[in-house]
DNA sequence: TTGTAGGCGTTATCAG
DNA sequence: CTGATAACGCCTACAA
């Protein structure tokens, strides 16, 4: 019983029925008579009938396929994203289409192109920067909604999350162990999550009455080698940073093998914490404390906003919150 | 000027020409003038004509989507697949739905019966096991290539990789440092993987004369919780295992914080040696041993057979090395 | 309740 | 080289 190549006029043939009839019952149009109903359905499973997803939406406008475009699946935190997104989209009978921008405007672009071709009837995408195609996806009618981070100018549904309660709580955390040097691995000020979470800090700092030193503020891609750069930086200051807090796992990642491969150790030479809980900080040793964010969730939110959107909703974006998680009291076993 | 709503019968008629003349332009046929040529792509940006991939492929029966199937993307090595794949389908013009299985059988049917019903090109498949549906799969025509794992009985072109060469390496390495007792943690039985490492495992110590001692081969489901648990049955005998070896990186996960959860040392208190060589292994505090394999090499070779086949090929399966990476003389900086 | 027919947007065939 | 025209597989008025 092959599955392609049999249409719906082979199971109305088969049935001994029309293809309109055939085409009610599968569908489920209740204006169908029991008889044709087990005949068709019958001659449907008898035959491997499965309907062609693309003629049927052809005449329906409707895909029920999804686009989801990150960054990169191989973060961790876009990873849990897309697992949850998918997840959801699933649950709602829709099909995600992956695509990877890998933090480059241009594979974004072409995959905005690639889901307006596709016909995809939404689509979830963590903004890699502005450019003139996403400005057309915008006023192209096709609902959309920006994932983790937004771009200025654009009034699209979003789901972030707000740093400033999480980096006030880490960096109280480090104020009350006596940190006053606190070295920033900052993302890029072109995105707003970089801006944001630049922000928090310097807020939190101000708050907690320690001197904003510009030398200890660095910057760097959200990739793991400008994270290891800039604690070399960091740590070859003349009075060196005691703890380093960065905007995303990867750079704090680099971070941590920087310090190692100086002879430091994490935690008793210089306190580290990191941006985006994820699993392995919890496993490493010491423990990596964590400005967690719900990934999970946001994914989960941004495809059910994403179905409102569909459905002709104008949602409100969110803003999930983020948190402190202070491992620095499990270290060392 | 929307995306949606402009066919190419607009854009024949603002370029003035008939509709056969605006499609052979527009996909590129050479029988074309000139003259017909600037007019319609004139007015098909104009118009931001974009062509709609659901009438193209009901025409065509290629829909130039590939479904790709793993475990679950927040696997970081199946992450790597997942990226490598999609990238390499994006290569070749391909774009590609994710689906994600969690290890369950009923979802992975569940997606096969979408792939099928979105009528893709073609399928990338870590199988979960074996199902009517999977056998559907395969008797349907449908373009398929097992990644990762196979399933016996079914005759499949796959990209897998042999654990034999790592394993070997590996136990040498540990015999050479004068560990005699290795404790296992495999992967389910079920899964071709779990057996193939298993079994080169146990070649690996008789190769070595090391002794096999049931009680030190355990097994888990390739999951982290399965990982803890399974070690804290090695360390609980009454003649610890020095080493550990773990049949994939979650499991390996597990296994180092219950290691640490009993106040022991990686590396100087019990070896451990994991499968899959995750970027976070390479940074962690000391650096853990790796038996790796490249999992972007297994994603993009299993696009290359795939694309093969959905040409018409019969390409041969394809098995890659899995190799030691020794990082004990990296620790502790 | 059922059958027939038109059309969704393309591509491909066939005369001109 | 171009213009009609017929499919591709499905859904859905419209008639019966």
């Amino acid at each position: 019983m092959p599955a392609t190549g049999v249409t719906i006029r082979d199971v109305a043939a088969r049935a001994g029925v029309s293809l309109g009839t055939a085409s009610r019952v599968l569908s489920g149009n209740p204006a169908t008579s029991p008889d044709a109903r087990t005949r068709v359905t019958e001659a449907a499973t008898a035959l491997g009938y499965r309907p062609n997803a693309q003629a049927r939406s052809l005449r329906s406008t409707r895909t029920h396929v999804l686009g989801l475009l990150v960054s990169d699946v191989r973060n961790p935190f876009f990873a849990d994203i897309a697992h949850a997104a998918e997840q959801a989209a699933l649950d709602a009978d829709y099909v995600s289409l992956l695509g990877n921008a890998n933090e480059n405007v241009e594979q974004q672009d072409r995959y905005i192109e690639t889901f307006l071709t596709q016909r995809v009837d939404g689509v979830v995408l963590a903004p890699q920067g502005p450019s003139a195609t996403l400005e057309m996806l915008l006023t192209s009618r096709m609902p959309v909604v920006f994932v983790d981070r937004k771009v200025d100018g654009f009034d699209v549904a979003s789901v972030t999350t707000d740093s400033r309660h999480g980096v006030d709580e880490a960096v109280a955390h480090l104020v009350a162990a006596g940190h006053r040097r606190i070295g920033y691995i900052g993302g890029p000020q072109s995105i707003s999550t970089g801006r944001d979470r630049h922000d928090a800090f310097i807020a939190a700092l101000r708050r907690h009455d320690v001197a904003v030193d510009q030398e200890l503020i660095t910057f760097g891609d959200f990739r793991l080698a400008s994270g290891t750069e800039a604690a070399e930086r960091l740590l070859a200051l003349s009075e060196r940073p005691t703890a380093l807090l960065a905007a995303d796992n990867l750079m704090a990642e680099g971070a941590l093998t920087t310090i190692r491969g100086q002879g430091l150790r994490v935690g008793a030479d210089v306190e580290v914490i990191a941006f985006d809980d994820i699993e392995w900080f919890e496993h490493m040793d010491p423990p990596i404390s964590v400005i967690a964010q719900d990934a999970g969730a946001v994914g989960r939110c941004a495809v059910e906003l994403l179905l409102r959107v569909i459905a002709g909703d104008e949602p409100e974006s969110v803003v999930l919150p983020t948190k402190f998680i202070d491992r620095s009291g499990a270290s060392r076993g």
